[in-house]
DNA sequence: GTTGTGACATCGC
DNA sequence: CGCGATGCCACAA
């Protein structure tokens, strides 16, 4: 599918997306498709599909995110940043300040640092 | 009006 | 297990 597509309606994704963020908890991180599915795949789009864009999707809701937004713990599959270099040293930077270490490749272990999802932060 | 360029995930070598 | 190719749209200069 199209990887570059926008979805149905891009600003309440940014506003979902952005909601999720912020309830990751300090000292765990989330994917860009973790994020992408607990938001859900919008009316009419495939999951398959959702798989592949909505990841994309919750990049760009990162790029203009607001400054409550702890955009530092949201990484890439491969548990790196996805950011350009040397940007990626500030994300890095700012999760190893919460206590989330990266490994000589610039990588951490999603299987111990990965969010769990909402409901934690739920009273 | 044209051109360049994106906070990704997945599959195949 | 790492790296390259795939997807082919929206939006700012």
């Amino acid at each position: 599918m199209s990887p570059f597509t926008s979805p149905p309606d891009p600003q309440g994704f940014k506003l979902q997306a952005w909601s999720l963020v912020k309830q990751i908890p300090p000292g765990q991180v989330a994917t860009y498709g973790q994020i992408a599915a607990l938001i859900g795949p919008p009316p009419g789009i495939e999951a398959d599909a959702y798989r592949a864009m909505g990841a994309r999707w919750v990049g760009a809701a990162m790029a203009g995110c607001p400054p409550d937004v702890p955009w530092q713990r949201v990484l890439n599959a491969q548990g790196k940043s996805s950011l350009k270099p040397p940007a990626d040293e500030q994300q890095r930077a700012l999760l190893h300040q919460e206590g989330v270490p990266f490994d000589d490749r610039g990588r951490l272990d999603l299987k111990i640092y990965a969010w769990k999802g909402p409901g934690q932060t739920r009273p």
